[in-house]
DNA sequence: CCGCTCATGTAACTGGTTACATGATTTA
DNA sequence: TAAATCATGTAACCAGTTACATGAGCGG
């Protein structure tokens, strides 16, 4: 009865990296990530680090020594064991298959405005995404000196995605 | 009270577009898509169509020429009005903020696989990515065909994040 | 006549969300 | 001393999903 959502696993990596840690602390990992695919909850978070920990994939001990009680979570050898297996190939297929992009989905039913509406449209999305690739490169440069290689390497990939989309986002300009 | 949700929207643009249509052929567009964030499910579209008709966005009418009847549904003006407003600037900030990646999730937590197992999971990943980006390409290739420009432009902008995407994973190939 | 596609729906479930409740500690 | 942050949780809700039910028409 491993992990059966990203999110878990997700959680399961934060304590990982982060670990020791409070469910708190995971939660304040996630309000600080720019996507908003998951907001962290703590009634997403609190639940569901309850039940890795019953499935053996956390432990916790309570800390007594901070000003008041602190629940600390750690991975357990099982939990470690089930992270790498997240990441060993073959992934499931859901790890490649096209994600959803809210702005790829309008361009389908661009046809529906005028062409001047369909220039601001595009304007206004490049601004956008100018704006975006400088947030992940601010997050990437953290990330560097925070000597987190890996992450800045993720953040990476969203910069790559972003400028990507602003190619993209041109030449249809040019086109319209 | 207009639509909330985008799937909600993305179900009025494709009336728009495919319309006069049943909401089973709004299925079959759904199944048709590569990417997996709706499933098109029946317990999701029929009372969503149902919803849209009461808030006077569509229309439907009982084809009674076919085999057996088929409930016809077309956009109304207001429809078409609240389609235009979900694409005119400013857009809501959901539609520009960087989305979930999974695979950009995984990379985060890399570090936790011996430098060997990286190696394969990086590889894995260009592969799938590479599959990906040619089955952008062959429905580019029928939109082409089939005269749809925007849903052609919209391909081709699935087509720029994968080819970021396999640049981007051949640049941490190269760091490990 | 068997299985497939077209076609329309409903019921139970799920993986989250928002909002609420509580209280200690820290900072302005 | 008021407001923000740390910290832990629960309850109600919500936008989807899967699975089920039903039935017509059609190709092999």
């Amino acid at each position: 009865m491993g992990p059966r959502t990203d999110l878990e696993q997700v959680v399961l990596g934060v304590v990982w990296k982060k670990g020791p840690v409070t469910a708190h602390g995971v939660r304040v990992e996630f309000s600080r990530s720019r996507t908003e695919h998951w907001s962290g909850s703590a009634g997403a978070i609190y639940p569901l680090m309850s039940r890795l920990e019953e499935a053996g994939l956390l432990r916790s001990s309570i800390d007594r020594q901070q000003a008041r009680d602190r629940k600390m979570y750690r991975i357990t050898t099982k939990g470690l064991r089930q992270l790498r297996r997240w990441l060993t190939p073959p992934l499931s297929d859901t790890a490649f298959s096209t994600q959803f992009d809210p702005l790829r989905t309008r361009v389908f039913f661009l046809g529906s405005l005028e062409p001047a509406e369909q220039r601001k449209f595009l304007d206004d999305a490049e601004q956008a995404l100018q704006r975006q690739w400088a947030e992940h490169r601010d997050d990437r440069n953290d990330y560097r000196k925070k000597n987190r290689p890996f992450s800045a390497m993720a953040e990476e990939g969203a910069m790559a995605t972003c400028r990507a989309r602003i190619t993209w986002i041109r030449s249809l300009r040019k086109k319209i």
